[in-house]
DNA sequence: TTTAAAATTTAGACAAGACTAAAAAATAAA
DNA sequence: TTTATTTTTTAGTCTTGTCTAAATTTTAAA
């Protein structure tokens, strides 16, 4: 059994690992949690210990096959229950994360096999985060960066790269969410700013906004 | 803020006030949580720095206004995670208490309302406990144990003293349940034991029994 | 390639929450 | 009321997870 600490060190670890490739170094984890180098270094040695990770001095850490799986049914219980807390509590898309970042650490595979059932065997998240099945298995999905499209291209809204209350607050007064049609109408080369239309209207957006919207494009 | 473990202790220190009057020795609340006697005294301690009860050295505990707020605020997100549980996940009675002494511990005000609402604003928990409402008001009710009735009184099942799994699949085997109309049909002086009439059923029950269910006598 | 800077690890300390063993206080029995 | 027993508290230790400061290793720069 792992504590709340080490779980928290794992999906970390997992979603930097997913971002970055292999070998996650000491002080990207340390930046992810918040905490010290020298914290980070005691805990992935006693992770290395229980054989979730692998990891050499200096070298950095990665996930053992069982360390992922660990790592998976953290990150499937907290999407279904964001998909809970907003389909059936209510809750906006920025209100959720800091609640499902406490709901995931529930033990119990019955509840969450009965929360998947109950919620209707949901494929995404509220922020178009795919949900991990019982296997943890990931359906792979074609999703680009906005920032990745041209003049003229265009796409859905599949997600979001970034989920803080503020980026998805900033996206509601725009009327952007999933599901949105998103059409490239100019892009700057200087600083990749952009021009886009959603539903009739055209938004300025800087590159920091493209960069955290998926899109599937058609 | 209250840690997990300062959580539990307000709880249990509740109940044991509200089971055998005020002025909580220490051994009993060891005795409550499992855990070794100078184990709370330490405990009871840091919660008398809190202000969250009061305490005298030899004298036992009891909770100030703010800890009986704390305390009764966790009772009743356990009870509401409870209904949720049964009435929307299909849980049984008797699996729902260790999942629910995991969610009590949620942080979220918001949550908790918005899950009361879900539910419909329920009255009573899977097991007959009152739950309480959100300024902490718990509704009186008018409960006997099974064990104070004589021969030949009645009364509805309103709820349950204990609510081990094992307890409860006991009332499951022989069909008693909350609602369940029961009849004192003979009481044996000398140990307690009872035979009670259950729909048509009679059984023969001890006094550990009867000890443990509550009526509502008509 | 040697030096400077950055990253990582070690050593030692601390708070929370538990434990054992021993001391002190309260209660029950003689 | 004095003694014996039980209850409670204190003292000291342990584990988990964190920290700071210092030492070590790696990487980047000159």
């Amino acid at each position: 059994m792992f504590t709340l600490a080490e779980e928290n060190y794992l999906k970390a670890i997992f979603h930097l690992e997913n971002d970055c490739g292999a070998g996650v170094t000491t002080n990207a984890i340390a930046d992810k949690m918040d905490t010290r180098a020298s914290s980070v270094t005691d805990m992935i040695q006693k992770l290395a210990d229980k054989k979730v990770i692998s990891y050499q001095k200096y070298k950095g850490a990665s996930l053992t096959k069982k360390g992922k799986s660990i790592a998976v049914n953290i990150i499937r219980k907290h999407r279904l229950w964001e998909v809970f807390l907003v389909e059936k509590l209510d809750f906006q898309w920025d209100e959720v994360h800091e609640i499902a970042e406490q709901l995931e650490h529930i033990k119990s595979n019955e509840l969450i096999q009965k929360l998947d059932s109950f919620l209707g065997y949901p494929d995404f998240d509220p922020h178009g985060d795919p949900i991990p099945d019982t296997n943890g298995y990931i359906k792979p999905t074609e999703k680009k960066l906005l920032s990745k499209l041209k003049k003229n291209q265009q796409g859905i809204c599949v997600g979001v790269k970034e989920s803080s209350a503020k980026f998805l607050q900033y996206l509601d007064t725009r009327k952007i969410g999933i599901g949105s049609s998103i059409k490239v109408i100019d892009k700057e080369d200087f600083d990749q700013s952009m021009t886009i239309q959603v539903s009739n209207k055209q938004f300025f957006i800087t590159k920091q906004i493209s960069e955290n919207l998926y899109l599937k494009t058609i």
